[in-house]
Order: C-alpha cells, then structure tokens, then sequence
DNA sequence: GTGCACAAAATTGTATACAATAGGCAATCA
DNA sequence: TGATTGCCTATTGTATACAATTTTGTGCAC
C-alpha cells in the first residue's frame, strides 16, 4: 500500500503526473535543482516507478527536467546561456504570433484574456506569487492557441515553462506588477485588431521581461565551483 | 532469444533505437501511418518492449510519431493544417537564425557547410534520395548551430523532421534539385558575412519550400469522411 | 592526519509478468 | 437483410523483480 498517497483511490497516470509537477514548478513550488527521485515520486502518487517515469521523461523532452544517467532526474538549472537563448527564441515567435492573434480574435477570446488578467490579479492579492506567475504565462500561451498556430503554441508552451525556471534563477525586479500594464495593453490592441501594435508591444514586453532578469553581474548559482571560489584570474593560472 | 536481431550482440539502447528509427523516418524508409508495434520493435533490435516504449515515447514528443492509447505507435501523418503550421514556424525561426550565423560563421563552419552539400550531391547521384533529404535537412540545422543558438536548433531540428513527413505526404515537384542551388547561394552569402542577405535568402527558400507543396488541391487522406462523402452542405443540414 | 582503495548502500536501467482496453468478428434479433 | 450487441483476440499500460552503476562510508597504509 501507499505510505503517503496525495488522494486516497485516485487513479494516477503519466499524464496527470508530468501534468502536476510542471504546474509545481510552473508555480515555483518546486525549485530548480530539486532532485526527484522515482521512489519518492511512485510512493507521492501511489503508482509504480515505470508510470512516474514516464512522466519524467515526458517533462524532460520539454527541458524542464534534465535526468542524468544513474543519477536520477533533477528539477532543471537553465544556464545564462539557456536563459537569453530562451528569451531570445520567445523575442523571435511571439510577435509575430501576437500579430496573427489580433487579426483573429472574436469576443470570445478577448473576454477570455481578460479573465486571465482577473485571474492574476487575484492570485496576487492572496500572496500567490507563483501562480501569478503560472497565469501569467498561460496568458502568453492562449494568444498563440487564438492565433491558431498550434505547433507555434506548443513551442511557446516549452520556453513559457522554461522561462519560469530562468525567472526563479534570475529574477532582479522586485515588483511584477509593471507586467500587468503590459498585459493590458496587449489585450486592447487585440481586442482593436491592431496587428501591428499587438506586434511592437509583445516585442517590447519580452524585451523588457528580458532585460529584467539578473544575466550579467550575477553568475548565478551553478557556474563552476572553481571558478565561484578562486576568481576567473586563477583559474587560468591553473589550467 | 531474439528472432532477428539487427546486429547480433550490439547494445541497443533508448536513445540509439530512437535515433534510428527518427533516421529511417527522415530518409523515408518509414512511410507516414506505419505501425510501430512494441513487440516488433523489441525482436528487431533485441531489446524488451520497455527500452523500444522509451524510444517511441521520445519520438512522440517531436510529433514523429504518433501514440494512441491502446492502440500502439505510428509514423505521424502530418494534416493539411499542421504541414502550413510547420513552414510557417519556420519562416519565423530559420531566416534570423541565418542572419545570426552569417554573422558568427567561421572558416571551419563554412567547410563543414560546403561538405554537406557534397555528400548530398554524392547521395543523389547514387540514387539515394531519402538520404539526400535528410542531408538537406542536416543543412538547415547546422546553420542553427553556426547561429550559436541551441535552443532554437533544437527547435528547427523537430520540425525539420516533420517536415520530411509533410513531404512524403504531400511533395509536388518531381526534381529536387532546385533546392541545391538555393543552399548554395546560402552558403556564398554566409561566407561573405552578409546577414540581410542571408535572412532573405532563408526566407525565400523556406516559401519556395512550402509553395512546392500540394497544400490546396489535395484533400489529403484524412479528412472527415463525412464530409468526404456528403460535402459541407450536407453538413449543415444534419448538425 | 591525509590519501587511496575497497566495499556496502542506494538509486537508476532493464527485463519480464500480469492487467486493462480497444477493435474485430460472429451470433442474434428486429 | 441489416444493425446491434456481446465475446474474443491482439496489443498496449502498469507493476514488480533483477542487474548495473554511481555514490558514500569505512578502513588501512603511508
């Protein structure tokens, strides 16, 4: 029997648990580096190693779960490189995604964007800051899913989960709030059908998101130890 | 023991099973809509049915290869919708991308460039055209790489492969050749560093690509039958 | 006291056995 | 004759058992 089920005759299955750990790492429940280890997960969930992972694998194909042979599967620590590499990869389908979004939407879509930002909000007013931050990207997503352009939302899907990884890394800005102005602003030029605009302020949503992040005077957490202790200067001493 | 091992006592693993079954997929030795059964799988290669489920499920995960519950694996079969999908992602990525290579490419890059157009001459010229395709579809990627920019290559590198499936399906002109001289020319503006040039050259080659496409006469296979049978006013009537 | 080697424990990788599900086929009834 | 329903078979989904590998702890030699 299960020594600690999360729901006692609930049946779990590899979907609903690769399903429940991106949420937790979307909402930062779950920290980059955090080791998941299939025995813990398989009791956690109360279904064999072989389902979780599955699973595992699954989230590991999106990159936000790296396993490394015989040692296990790791909540994944994006690189400085990974990080821009992510942004710089959202800076390229966003926009244009955005544009095709505006000249698409019915009402139905932007009342639904709207209730996203209620969501939020929400979230943010009981203290949840991370799912804040889980609808907040959620939001990016459903403008590709209205832009009708799925193998561009499923690529979107990746960097959104991605980038709440580099966010917990990197983040710099106290206050999140300034996206919200963001968020508003696209969902007018949508709501107007104004591709271009739609366009520009998603370019500079992410340019800004970008530019908020720590990625020059912090080396983060997982640079090299030699390099953390001893300075770039010995280290070519050294070699 | 095995019935008919590919190899007699080569360690198969995950990762080389998917490899080579995501190359037989890209030369088109595999034709979309083939099944993949586990069992026939694991009397090929020699391996049980849980290392050939991690290759297929790995596959699954860049749309290669279809799983449905209970009833097995797939080569995909691209629709009309997600074939536009795929090139239309690609004309967002690969055209900065080619930009930003012609910007960093070295000596060495070039080479390796002008090498894999060789060997696709070479594999034409021996009557090899799957092979030739996925060489070309090497090119495109490789470019990504020069472009220092492995998220996004690893991004191309999925739908390159779709995209082999969209033209196994759907592949209009009988001679391939004219891609050649496009790479060509891409290659020339790479080595010359011109980055705008480059960026045009992508993009242009990339709709010539998907103009070369039977994507408007042919209802494909699997449309609704229903509507195959009855036509959309029919339709009407009976919702 | 330090460094290395060996051994034990823990964890993942792989194979096999069992259970569940979807499709096909035949029998039955209208 | 046609459709519908129930069973059967083939194939996948899941769990468990065993093998391999890495890590860590201990002891011995220097």
């Amino acid at each position: 029997m299960p020594t600690s089920g999360v729901s006692k005759e609930r049946p779990y299955n590899s979907e609903s648990i690769a399903a429940g750990l991106s949420l937790a790492i979307h909402e930062h429940r779950l920290a980059p580096g955090t080791k998941l280890g299939e025995d813990d997960l398989s009791d956690i969930y109360g279904v064999s190693r072989t389902t979780v992972r599955t699973a595992l694998q699954s989230l590991s194909h999106q990159q936000v779960v790296e396993i490394k042979r015989n040692r296990g599967a790791f909540v994944a620590q994006p690189s400085l490189t990974e990080a821009h590499e992510v942004f710089e990869a959202r800076e390229l389908l966003e926009p244009r995604t955005a544009k095709s979004a505006a000249r698409n939407a019915t009402a139905d879509d932007v009342a639904l964007l709207t209730d996203h930002i209620v969501q939020e909000h929400a979230a943010m007013d009981a203290g949840d800051r991370g799912r804040a931050l889980y609808l907040s990207g959620k939001f990016h997503l459903e403008i590709a899913r209205i832009a009708n352009q799925k193998t561009i939302a499923d690529m979107i899907n990746v960097l959104i989960a991605r980038s709440s990884l580099i966010i917990a890394l990197y983040w710099r800005r106290e206050s999140a709030l300034c996206e919200s102005h963001a968020h508003h602003a696209l969902i007018k030029s949508i709501a107007d059908g104004d591709g271009v605009l739609s366009e520009e302020l998603m370019q500079s949503h992410l340019v800004d998101l970008h530019s908020a992040l720590n990625l020059h005077d912090l080396p983060a957490v997982e640079q090299d130890l030699k390099t953390m202790l001893l300075g770039p200067a010995q280290i070519l001493k050294s070699t």
